[in-house]
DNA sequence: GTGATATGCAGGTATATACACGCATTATGG
DNA sequence: CCATAATGCGTGTATATACCTGCATATCAC
């Protein structure tokens, strides 16, 4: 008796997640990712490229094209370090501080959403689980 | 006190899990996603387009281009359905078929190793919580 | 039967993501 | 100092994913 994929079961549950954020967020213009990233910005402003991808565990690339997108939208912008020329100096501009404003209690909501949804005892093993895997 | 965001943590534990998956995969050139593709079309062809795409939980566009990529592979056939012309009866091909099933055991393996890892309880907790999300 | 509606798909567009390659800049060893 | 190594980025390429639009084919209502 075979058991489903862990793998690919997981990837299903986080696209439904993942939309249940975007729709709370899709008033703004932007994504669960795209608010993932404005904040881990926020927090460490300025930021390099290669400090944000292993901040948000991702590949540095991505995260340079990720960025980019913010950038097109107005809300961050980058510079080249003072003291190092390669360093990409990330930082949210000012639409970027007030969008995040606005995201933030949105987040907060659905997180709390997610949470009721999913109980206490859910919640827990999530965390666990994020921990471990 | 806040939380993290569930969203953007599952969402970094799915990027991990898939890398090891894929990194099994890796020698047959397939990755998991593909890998779940060949197996859902293996257990339900001829299947078309919309079809799979309700199985997988995925947009009908989505499954269309990843078929494509099996394809192009020469792991899948898409020709068109004999009743109804607008079908697309998606088949593997013996080539497809062949690698399924050497794929099946490197999944296996690679199943029976996350579950050892993590461990009875949160398995346990991992398809209680992707149920409910 | 024919016009309206529904269904199935392909393609455009866009984001998220990874890996590999190459270029520029900084740091290091001698 | 200078050659070499290390570091930081950008880009090419590729997959996975979603939404929207348009086209072809079926179905249905009358």
């Amino acid at each position: 008796m075979e058991k489903p994929c862990y793998c690919t079961q997981l990837r299903q549950a986080t696209r439904r997640l993942s939309a249940v954020y975007d729709d709370a967020l899709a008033p703004l213009g932007i994504n669960v990712a795209q608010y993932a990233l404005l904040r881990r910005i926020h927090r460490n402003e300025p930021v390099s490229l290669t400090r944000l991808g292993s901040l948000c565990d991702l590949d540095r690339s991505t995260v340079g094209r990720n960025v980019r997108v913010l950038e097109r939208m107005e809300l961050a912008t980058s510079t080249r370090g003072s003291e190092d020329q390669r360093e990409a100096m990330i930082k949210l501009s000012e639409r970027g501080r007030d969008l995040l404003q606005l995201a933030v209690p949105m987040w907060e909501a659905t997180q709390t959403a997610v949470a009721a949804r999913l109980g206490p005892q859910r919640v827990e093993a999530l965390e666990d689980l994020i921990a471990a895997i």
